[in-house]
DNA sequence: ACCTCGATTCTAGCATCGCTAGCCAATCTG
DNA sequence: CAGATTGGCTAGCGATGCTAGAATCGAGGT
């Protein structure tokens, strides 16, 4: 068995590399430098073996979404956890969400934004993304109103947050104001929540 | 002069032509199918004079989300007409935003989503997205609070109503509760103004 | 009526993309 | 050591956005 193990240890680490060098090379120059010529490139490999580890392109940039969505969970939790009161909360999750999607917007679009076919708001959806929208679900069922389904909620404060994400960083809302816009965000979701 | 003016006007009429069969093929089988070679035969001309008109697929992009942003000014202004009261308004006009999101996705995405640089909050911004971000903010300034500048509170509901309708489309949000999501927005920046 | 010349349109092709067929070599089995 | 099998690589396909240079059309003068 020693010989099948270690072959399939190899297969596993390079499966992780071409990952990584997905994510990286997105991250530094975009997801349109990410070519399978380049990325072959990068793991001096030749185009075919990407083809034996993933169905295609699609599939490469889903499994950089789902690897960054841990770590988006992670600094969402910790910006929950350093934050005390259901208003606190809510506020420090959507700086920590807005901030990832700044600093990381490459990951961020693999995850939210670019076509990739991942099963989302089912109960088949990749662990780190059901973590992810946990966190806030975590955040926002404190605000929730008697009837509001917290779900429901956490979903269209997500969406907030997710808008004005998307629009600002296609040049359609201007960054400058960012800070105030997602202040009133915040603000309209825990009225009367102080 | 009269010479010179049937060619102007023939190659403006081309130029509308072109605009508007980009429009119809993206509306019918998706932006993807909006191929300079498609496009070309659709138009029965060669490649070529599709470059002698715009710069580029991205500049008639931008032509289609132009022209389409005016037809979404208008059905908001209607959509704002046929209510009554601060909180009906802004609930006419978000449902009209969406439900032409909905009905036509690639003039939307043309003007929202996709990457065409088009100037956008700046007084260089084509007059039919001023027009169309002027009824938002007809509808959003009176249930402004003391203290809340209307222009970013209209902003900030945009993206609530942006980030809707992107993570629907792409399936990150289930569409069945699509409606009750869009209600919840609503109440959250109406509260107080019933 | 014809010819010239300028403007305009088309043919053909470039570089690049995602993806795949089929050869070739390295490795394991008997 | 010979045969078989796995796995990677070379080469190429079809399609993309875009462009250079040939070809064609039409206006104006003689």
């Amino acid at each position: 068995m020693s010989i099948q193990t270690r072959r399939e240890r190899e297969r596993a680490d390079r499966e992780r590399l071409i990952v990584t060098a997905a994510r990286e090379l997105a991250e530094s120059e975009g997801w349109d430098a990410v070519t399978t010529r380049r990325l072959a490139a990068e793991i001096e490999y030749s185009q075919p073996v990407l083809y034996s580890h993933f169905k295609g392109k699609d599939a490469i940039m889903a499994a950089v979404a789902v690897q960054g969505c841990a770590d988006l969970a992670v600094e969402l939790r910790t910006a929950r956890e350093g934050a005390s009161g259901p208003r606190a909360h809510l506020a420090a999750v959507g700086r920590a969400y807005t901030a990832f999607a700044l600093r990381r917007p490459a990951v961020y679009d693999a995850i939210f934004t670019l076509p990739v076919d991942l099963p989302f708001a089912t109960p088949e959806a990749p662990e780190p993304l059901q973590a992810a929208f946990g966190e806030l679900l975590r955040a926002v069922t404190p605000i929730a109103e008697p009837g509001d389904e917290p779900g429901l909620l956490t979903e269209t404060y997500w969406a907030g947050l997710h808008g004005l994400i998307t629009l600002m960083r296609s040049g359609r809302l201007p960054a400058r104001e960012h800070e105030r816009r997602l202040s009133l965000l915040i603000a309209h979701f825990t009225a009367g929540h102080g």
